[in-house]
DNA sequence: CAAACTTTATTAAAAAAATTATTAACATTA
DNA sequence: TAATGTTAATAATTTTTTTAATAAAGTTTG
C-alpha cells in the first residue's frame, strides 16, 4: 500500500470510533497535532494523546513506516540528551486548488506540508455556464496535474474555489455549471478521478490568508474580498464559519442603501451597488463624464474599456481621482465593516481581493470610517491588515481547505 | 467527598491531559454525553468512548457511587435482554441564574438535569453603577440563596445577566459595577462564596432559548432581544460565538441610517434610534403630539409615563397606533435582520425580549421585510420563529451557561 | 576532560483493558 | 408454556498498555 492510500485510509470516513479504531484516531491526533505544530517529539505527542511514551513511540514507528512521518533531526538542547523530532513527509501526498476567475484560472498544488509545490496563474479560460465552459476547466486542469512530476494517485483531493452561490455541504452550485444531474463536487471527481469540493472562491481565500502562514494564532477574524463583486470569510472560534448551507458571508447584498440602483441580484440597495468594482468604474464613468479629468483616459481613451486594474493602477501612481475614488469606496465599505465589527468583535479583520492592492489608500479611509461608525470597545479590539498572500490566497486556500476537507481537521 | 465536590473534582480546570487524568477525561465524555443525550446505556457509551464494555461499566459504577449517575430503569425492549440506562442525578448540584434589568431583577436555581427548581421572578431592584446597588443585588441573591431547601455548597455556579459592555472572558464589566479592582465575575464569586460567572443579558436569553428545551438540534441561529435596547446572541456550529473579547452581538449600534438622532452611545445612525424600545416610545410620543389618538392614552393619560408594556398591551388589544408602530419597528429591524440573515445564513433567527409578546404582529412585518431585503436562497433557509421561554429565558440561559461554564462543555 | 547531572530512549515487569466465553434476562414463537 | 433466539451483564483469559527500571546521549561543572 502506498504512502498516499495509508492517508486516505487514517483520514477516511469510515466510522473512527469504537475499539478497533482506536489506534487509527491515535494516528489522526498525531498527524493533526504535529500539522499544527510543524514538528513534535514523543514526550509532547505523548502528552497530548495522553498515552504513554511506549505507546506514542510505537504508533509514531508505524506512521514512520507508512511512510507519512520522519524523523527530523533533533530538539534544540534542553539539559539532557537531545529528543528527536517528527514531521510530515511533504511528499506522502499532495492537494489541488483551482481558484476560477471569470475570465481566467489559477492553479496550485500543495504538498503534505503544504509547501506550494507548483502554481499556474493567470491561465486562459472564460467562464460560463455552459458545458463547453466545464469541459475546458477539466481540460486545463488534466493538463495541469500531466505536468506535473507528482503521479494523479497522489493527488488525494481537489478543491474549486467558484463564486457566487454554492452549498459547499452538498456540493450543488447555483450559479455555474448546474447543468448535472449529480452535485457539482461529484462531477469534478469523476471527471477528474480526484476526490473534489467546491468551495465560495471569498472563503477559500480567506482560509488561505488565516492558514496559509506558520502560525494559527487568530481564532475569530474576518476576510474580506474586494473584486468587481464582494465577499466576506468567517472565522469563528478558529474554524471557517459556513451556516447552515454553506451561503455564509454574502456581504454584496446586503441593503445598505436607500438608493435606486438595480443590483445584479435583482434588489435595490444593495451594498455592491455603492461599493464594489462595478461601483467604481460607476462612479468613475460618471465623473469623467461630469467633466473631470485622470491619467487613466490616456492610457485607456475608450471609457467603457477601462478595467478596475486602470483604477487600482492610477491610484498607485497618484492619479487624484482615483485616489479620491479608492477613498470614498473605503468609506463606504468601512460603515458596512463596522456593522460587521460590533456583530463579530473580531481579532483582525483582513482586506484581500483585486482592491487591496490599493494598500494604505483603502486602509486607512475604512479605518477611519470604522472608528466612526463602531464602537470604541469593540473597534480597538480589531486590527485592520492587508492580505499577505494577494492573488495566490486563492489557489493557496483552496488546496489547504481540499486537504482539511479531506482529514477532516481544522 | 459530597457529589457536589466530586463534579468540581471531574470538572475542575486542571490539566485533563496526560495519562494519569485519562479516567477523569472518560468520565467527563460520559457525563457530558448523558448531558445531551438525556440517558444512555452501557452500550452505547461505551461506543462513544471507544472503550470496552467492562471499562465502560466499571466507570459508570464509579460515577454512580460518585452520586452523579443513577440507573434510570430499563430501555424499551429491543428484541433481548434490556439494557439499564443511565442518568444524571438531578440532586447531585445546582446553578444558579441572576438575569439583572434595570428596575427588576429575576433568580433562577436549576439541577444537574437541568431542571429549573426555583424562579424567583421581578424581584424590587434598581440597577445603578452604585456601591449601594451593588450591595442590594448580593443581598437578594443571598435571600434567594438562604430560602431554598439546598445548601450553598451545592450549588456550583452563578451567572450574571448583565446588560451594557461585558468582557466575558476577564469578567470585567464596563457599565455597571466597575468600581472594583479585581473582574466583577472575581467580586461576585467572593461575596456569595459561589464561583461567578458575568454574561450579556442578550447571550444568555440566546442561550437559554437554544439549549433550554430538550433537544439540541440547531448549529447556527441567531437570537434577537427586542427590548429598551437591542441585543443579539449569536451560535455558530453548535456553540455559543462571543468573538475576541466577548463583545460580539452589539447590534443595537450598527451604523444604519443617516439620521441626526443621537444615540445614548454618542454616535448618530445607530440602529437603537430608530428601532428599539426607545424608539418605539419617542414614535408614539411624536405621533401624539401630532394629533393621533390611540387606546393607551386612556390608560396612561402622562405621555411622558407611558411604558413600552402598554404600547405592547396596545396592540394586543388592537390599537391601530400601536399596531403600525409595532409593523413599521418590525419593517426596520427586518432589514437589520436580512443583513445578519445573509452573512450568517442561520437555520434559525428567534425572536425574544418583551417585544416579542406581540406575536405575529411583528413576525410577519419582519418576514416581509427580510424576504424583500436578502437574498432568496439565503433566507429561505431561516425560520423566524418566536421565544419560547419569553420573560424566563434570561434566568434559565444564566443558570445553564453558569453550568456550561463550570463543565466546559458547549 | 572526566564526573555528575539531565533528559530521552529502550526494555522488562506489572497493571489495566480488551476479547472471548459464560451466564442472565427477556422476547418471540411453536 | 416451553423452546429457541436475542441482547446484556459478568467472569475468565488474553492482549495491550503502563510503570518503573535501565541504558543511552548529551550538558554542565569542578
Amino acid at each position: 500500500m502506498d504512502r498516499a492510500s495509508r492517508v486516505l485510509q487514517i483520514f477516511g470516513d469510515e466510522s473512527t470510533i469504537g475499539v478497533a479504531y482506536k489506534n487509527q484516531w491515535l494516528k489522526r491526533q498525531i498527524i493533526n497535532f504535529i500539522d499544527v505544530s510543524g514538528r513534535s517529539t514523543i514526550t509532547d505527542l505523548s502528552i497530548k494523546l495522553s498515552s504513554s511514551i511506549p505507546k506514542t513511540t510505537s504508533l509514531v514507528n508505524e506512521l514512520m513506516e507508512d511512510g507519512l512521518l520522519e524523523e527530523q533531526g533533533k530538539i534544540d538542547s534542553t539539559g539532557g540528551r537531545r529528543a528527536s523530532v517528527f514531521g510530515l513527509v511533504a511528499s506522502s501526498c499532495y492537494f489541488l486548488g483551482v481558484d476560477i476567475h471569470r475570465y481566467h484560472i489559477n492553479i496550485g498544488l500543495i504538498d503534505f506540508r503544504k509547501n506550494l509545490v507548483k502554481v499556474n496563474e493567470n491561465l486562459p479560460y472564460i467562464l460560463a455556464n455552459t458545458p463547453e465552459s466545464y469541459k475546458q476547466l477539466i481540460e486545463t486542469v488534466n493538463a495541469f496535474i500531466d505536468s506535473l512530476q507528482v503521479e494523479r494517485s497522489q493527488i488525494l483531493a481537489a478543491c474549486f474555489n467558484l463564486s457566487g452561490r454554492i452549498n459547499t455541504k452538498s456540493g450543488y452550485s447555483y450559479s455555474f455549471f448546474h447543468f448535472h444531474e449529480a452535485p457539482l463536487s461529484e462531477s469534478f471527481s469523476s471527471d477528474l478521478s480526484i476526490r473534489s469540493f467546491v468551495e465560495n472562491d471569498s472563503r477559500a481565500m480567506a482560509f488561505g490568508e488565516f492558514f496559509g502562514g506558520k502560525p494559527y494564532e487568530i481564532n475569530n477574524a474576518l476576510f474580506l474580498n474586494m473584486d468587481y463583486g464582494l465577499g466576506l470569510g468567517i472565522l469563528t472560534d478558529g474554524k471557517m464559519y459556513y451556516g447552515k448551507s454553506g451561503f455564509s458571508g454574502e456581504i454584496g447584498h446586503i441593503p445598505m442603501f436607500q438608493n435606486q440602483i438595480i443590483c445584479h441580484c435583482g434588489k435595490k440597495g444593495c451594498l455592491e451597488t455603492e461599493a464594489s468594482g462595478w461601483a467604481l468604474l460607476r462612479l468613475f464613468r460618471e465623473k469623467i463624464e461630469q467633466g473631470e479629468s485622470s491619467t487613466v483616459m490616456q492610457k485607456c481613451p475608450d471609457i467603457e474599456k477601462v478595467k478596475l486594474e486602470n483604477i487600482i493602477d492610477g491610484a498607485l501612481n497618484d492619479d487624484i481621482l482615483c485616489i479620491e475614488l479608492i477613498s470614498d469606496f473605503g468609506k463606504t465599505l468601512g460603515r458596512a465593516l463596522a456593522f460587521l465589527i460590533n456583530v463579530f468583535n473580531p481579532e483582525c479583520v483582513i482586506l484581500g481581493g483585486t482592491l487591496s492592492k490599493t494598500g494604505d489608500y483603502i486602509r486607512l479611509s475604512m479605518r477611519s470610517a470604522i472608528n466612526k461608525y463602531s464602537l470604541g470597545l469593540v473597534n480597538n479590539d480589531t486590527q485592520l491588515k492587508l492580505s499577505n498572500l494577494g492573488e495566490t490566497a486563492g489557489v493557496i486556500g483552496g488546496a489547504l481547505l481540499a486537504r482539511y476537507k479531506l482529514m477532516q481537521t481544522a
